[in-house]
DNA sequence: GCCAACGTTGGC
DNA sequence: GCCAACGTTGGC
């Protein structure tokens, strides 16, 4: 099983909205980058994947959530009433892709961006990169250890 | 709110 | 195919 790490604005989409319905699965929507994009075609059921909460007050990793729902067409893309709408993009030959994510838990404690920086054996992970931008990302079984020890 | 870094667009 | 301009991301 791979891992991955996902960014969200927790005023979009936090680990709270995933752990207040357990249940329910969470389309993954709206990622207009291609390399992400090829990242989600990636993604397997059963993958875990760390939630980090970027642009807001408590910056970090918060939670894993695991991928129930393989890539498919991003609806969003094709509907002109989203902010997310894709002109170009059909449904013949969609640009976009989606995964569905349920809810595992919630770390003990929020990993914060400040703890991962200079961490021996992150230094590969484009998270911690200044001026990355990169939002959905390949995570190594070593890295991922590396930040649940810190926990 | 600022601004550096980066991806995308579009003129040539 | 280059590259300047532009828009967006995201930490601070």
């Amino acid at each position: 099983m791979a891992k991955w790490l996902v960014k969200t604005e927790p005023s979009e989409c936090s680990i709270n909205d995933f752990a207040k319905a357990p249940d329910k699965s969470i389309p993954w929507d709206g990622v207009r980058n291609y390399q992400a994009r090829n990242f989600l075609r990636e993604m397997a059921v059963g993958d875990e994947v760390f939630i980090y909460h970027s642009s807001c007050k408590r910056i970090g990793i918060a939670g894993i959530v695991k991928v129930v729902r393989g890539a498919y067409p991003d609806p969003t893309q094709f509907d002109p009433a989203s902010a997310y709408h894709d002109s170009r993009s059909t449904p013949a030959q969609p640009r976009w892709q989606a995964v569905d994510m349920k809810f595992v838990h919630k770390l003990p404690r929020l990993v914060q961006l400040d703890e991962l920086k200079g961490l021996p054996g992150l230094e590969g992970l484009p998270l911690i990169r200044r001026g990355n931008r990169l939002s959905v990302m390949p995570v190594s079984e070593d890295e991922w250890q590396i930040i649940l020890r810190l926990t």
